[in-house]
DNA sequence: TTATAGATTAGAATAGTTCTAATTATTACT
DNA sequence: AGTAATAATTAGAACTATTCTAATCTATAA
């Protein structure tokens, strides 16, 4: 294995039994979303991508990135009214949307605390997901 | 005071110092907003306040809903990628979102919940507001 | 290998929202 | 009251984000 082809082999080895195939496309796509610590958009995801793979269509991206969704690997964070943005950390987390420069990072949430939100749903509901956004500003 | 007008004076009182004007069509968005428990897309709100003012206008509700959300009379949620959708339920809550429906709704978190939730966010972040939402099925 | 299913593509179509410029309504000042 | 200034509303155009369509390409399986 070299350096350049470590995403592609993570992708398929994660898709690996699930059915869904790992194809250059995703895991190019896979690969530049997990490369950098942002949520962008399918439109800022598409031009980052058309650098290593200038052919590939934007319905392409799209099509992986709901493929990428659907299998777990990658989130939804719809912040704005304005485009969804992806998230490639798996890692249970909540988002801090800053106001001032529409940016979102990561935030840990500790894992009790995780918990407990999910026990305060009666129990006839059975959610898959927790989305956590928070909303605001950065001191500097 | 009749009970058609409640809404409105209701509307208007809560407006009153702000210095954001209570016009007609601002109470009837408002109006018809709060007299359903549920959370409609702006267009959804345009077709149920045509009903009682034919000659308002997309815009005018995509105006008074964005007026509404910054005097925070009006929540945002952002459920799927489609439209944003409008919750006029003040009290704190969760949403939740019903993936065989497309349903959303209001979900009691005690506050000592929703205190840890904020209390987990490093203390250089000032978070204006937290927003929770699961994503599931309903046992029946 | 050939059939079948799945994936990709470009571009058209649609949905959701915002913008623009004209009009109307409201408030503030004499 | 009358007028100027400000704010809100309107219709429709424009724009952005996403999905659809139909053709082509690729990969798996008989």
């Amino acid at each position: 294995m070299t350096a350049s082809n470590m995403h592609s082999d993570h992708l398929s080895q994660l898709l690996a039994g699930t059915g869904v195939r790992s194809t250059p496309q995703r895991e190019i796509v896979y690969s530049v979303l997990t490369s950098k610590r942002d949520h962008p958009t399918a439109d800022e995801l598409f031009a980052r991508v058309k650098n290593q793979m200038p052919n590939i269509s934007l319905a392409t991206v799209y099509n992986c990135l709901d493929t990428l969704v659907q299998c777990k690997l990658v989130r939804l964070v719809n912040v704005e009214r304005g485009a969804t943005r992806y998230c490639p950390n798996l890692h249970p987390h909540a988002h801090f949307f800053n106001e001032a420069t529409g940016e979102t990072i990561d935030i840990e949430i500790p894992a009790e605390v995780l918990a407990q939100v999910s026990s305060a749903l009666p129990s006839h509901l059975k959610a898959k997901s927790v989305d956590i956004l928070f909303r605001g500003t950065i001191d500097t």
